[in-house]
DNA sequence: CCCGCGTTGGGGCC
DNA sequence: GGCCCCAACGCGGG
């Protein structure tokens, strides 16, 4: 829809690259001279309502939406981020027929459906002669070139990452680009013809119908009540708008571009931070100050590059390796950490949309875990009231809310899901000890539950990560030493034995003494009252004339251990996978022994054979 | 076929 | 703090 065949028109679409700091799509279309230059989101009801997305996640991404606009705005008073509300595959052919777009520039996206919506978006655009370009600018390495590389294969370890990489360049990522500067960025359209009066919006009702974080709106979602927002301008939305309640936030973690930048800058200074950085050497007890850099939400949102993370990082090893400093080597320095992260991408984007669940997963392992998730026919064959997973065991549903909700009765389990839940974030050794005790740990529920929850509430979720690390930590994909168990007692206490993070996080027992802290059922019940807090029942924050209430452990741990590890001996036995015929039509239930009335078999054997 | 290793275990012993 | 063993997976190299 060319409105004169001089003037180049460039809607530039941002989605997973909210900065403007080294951006090769940003970069190309600028480097384009446009005429008129229009930066956009499209308020995607795919995320808004199917998406699991809690306060923290909401709040961080208005912070980076509104920081990008102000950055528009200071390099040109009459731009900022045009925020539209609605889905881009129904939005885009009107904005481009109405503003007569010429160029769609945007950064490439590998994930499930980010791929499909894309391919959707570019078949659109080349109907109405909209020319499309498309950069990487998300990883260190496109995933799509890794897995090439990788004999189009699924990247499953860290050396085959490195060893694809050097086949690409040197191993190194290309160095980041600039920002562009004040003069860099052209004017929209005038503000009579960037108004959208008269364009239908497309209705949201099914979706938001479906709407999976309805738990999280307090007031009335305002999200879709006009194309342009409620104020007709455009503008970032607020947490009014979505219906989440602004005082429901208590994260210390925020969004935009500049906090990302300055948090990578103050740890850039400390070079002997960044040296000698060994992911496994950082505390999960940590906090004020956190032991790891908090930076994965802002490369989940693009408010920092991942290519200057890395260059930024290099160059200071570089120079200490010159000084015959010591520096820490891959995979557990930070370089290394930003692999990992490449590792999963790449392997997502080799399985495609069966990446992020066992059904149809060529590389996950099945596991006859409880609160299995349903197959798509069972799923057709239930009750539309039904939940997506099995009940096969209420006990277990129980233990997997009481995980979700930080009342396990295992003071450091609760404290690290209640700082999950709180502040969106926990260190990844927290979340090994939480996840491992989810699954093949303690409660053997599959991996699938706590991956959801941990995309509810995780203000950096990576679905290739997320997905990733619960495969990694249930010991189905990535990682098999399922006999290495985290214990909830002892491997907190290693990192802090006076237990200042179950203070911190679960107050109730925070007069508790070091001697019982990670185990406050043991101590005496005079010491319980003396310190405020009677360990009974399983409800917490519960008060009585006692004082408060923390819950008992909701089951023994070394029982539950013993158990678990036999689980997964067996299931390794079986050795079935996700795209095994038998997990597919749930056939599978005969190989372990389950009776038709989904009884299990009963366990004689100790885990000794 | 064996061996050593794999980002991040626990427990006992010295 | 370091070392070994526990019981034992999958992979890659020799």
């Amino acid at each position: 829809m060319k409105s004169n065949s001089a003037s180049k028109i460039v809607l530039y679409w941002h989605r997973t690259d909210l900065r403007l700091h080294d951006s090769p799509a940003l970069t190309a279309a600028l480097s384009l001279k446009p005429t008129t230059f229009i930066p956009i989101w499209t308020w995607d009801p795919h995320y808004v309502y199917r998406s699991r997305v809690g306060p923290n996640r909401w709040n961080f991404l208005l912070e980076s939406q509104q920081a990008l606009s102000n950055s528009y705005n200071n390099l040109n008073p009459n731009q900022k981020l045009w925020v539209i509300r609605e889905a881009p595959q129904t939005v885009l052919p009107k904005l481009w027929e109405r503003w007569g777009v010429t160029h769609l520039v945007f950064e490439k996206d590998t994930d499930s459906y980010a791929r499909a919506r894309d391919e959707e978006v570019i078949r659109l655009a080349e109907k109405a002669g909209v020319e499309v370009i498309v950069k990487m600018g998300r990883n260190l390495f496109d995933p799509d070139e890794i897995v090439s590389k990788n004999g189009g294969k699924p990247t499953m370890s860290i050396s085959q990452v490195e060893k694809a990489a050097e086949k690409i360049g040197d191993g190194n990522p290309e160095r980041p680009l600039n920002s562009p500067a004040a003069n860099d960025i052209p004017d929209p359209l005038p503000l009579e013809k960037m108004d959208l009066k008269g364009i239908q919006q497309d209705k949201v009702d099914d979706q938001a119908k479906m709407d999976v974080n309805s738990g999280h709106r307090v007031g009335k979602d305002n999200q879709y009540i006009d194309i342009m927002g409620p104020n007709h301008d455009f503008g970032v939305p607020t947490l009014e708008e979505i219906g989440i309640d602004p005082s429901n936030i208590h994260t210390p973690h925020h969004g935009g571009e500049s906090v990302a930048l300055d948090l990578l800058n103050g740890y850039i200074k400390d070079e002997e931070y960044i040296g000698l950085f060994e992911k496994p050497n950082t505390s999960p007890a940590a906090f004020e100050p956190q032991s790891t850099t908090l930076l994965s939400p802002h490369l989940h949102f693009g408010t920092l590059s991942v290519r200057k993370f890395w260059w930024d990082v290099k160059d200071v090893m570089e120079n200490r390796k010159k000084a015959k400093k010591p520096n820490a080597s891959i995979p557990t320095n930070i370089p290394g950490q930003l692999l990992f992260r490449d590792m999963y991408f790449a392997a997502q984007a080799a399985i495609g949309e069966a990446f992020s669940r066992t059904y149809g997963n060529p590389i996950v392992r099945f596991i006859d875990w409880h609160l299995q998730t349903k197959t798509p026919e069972e799923i057709a064959h239930g009750k539309s009231e039904d939940k997506s997973y099995d009940v096969d065991s209420a006990e277990a549903e129980e233990w997997f809310l009481r995980w979700k909700e930080g009342r396990t009765g295992f003071p450091w389990i609760d404290a690290l899901m209640r700082q999950l839940k709180t502040e969106g974030w926990i260190h990844h050794l927290g979340r090994h000890s939480v996840a491992c005790f989810l699954t093949r740990g303690g409660c053997y529920v599959s991996w699938e539950r706590g991956a959801e929850v941990f995309e509810e509430m995780l203000i950096d979720h990576e679905t290739a990560c997320n997905i990733g690390n619960w495969m990694w930590l249930s010991c189905t994909a990535f990682y098999a030493q399922f006999y290495r168990c985290y214990s909830p007692i002892s491997f907190g206490k290693k990192w802090d034995p006076e237990g200042n993070l179950i203070r911190r996080y679960c107050p109730e027992l925070a007069k508790f003494d070091k001697k019982y802290i990670y185990e406050p059922w043991r101590a005496p019940i005079a010491d319980q009252r003396k310190w405020g807090c009677r360990v009974t029942g399983d409800k917490s924050e519960t008060t009585t004339e006692d004082g408060q209430v923390y819950p008992k452990p909701m089951f023994d741990f070394d029982e539950r251990r013993t158990a678990s590890l036999d689980g997964m001996k067996e299931a390794y036995h079986v050795g079935l996978h996700g795209d095994d015929k038998q997990v597919k039509d749930g056939t599978w239930r005969k190989a372990f022994g389950i009776d038709d009335g989904g009884q299990r078999p009963q366990k004689k054997q100790k885990t000794k054979q």
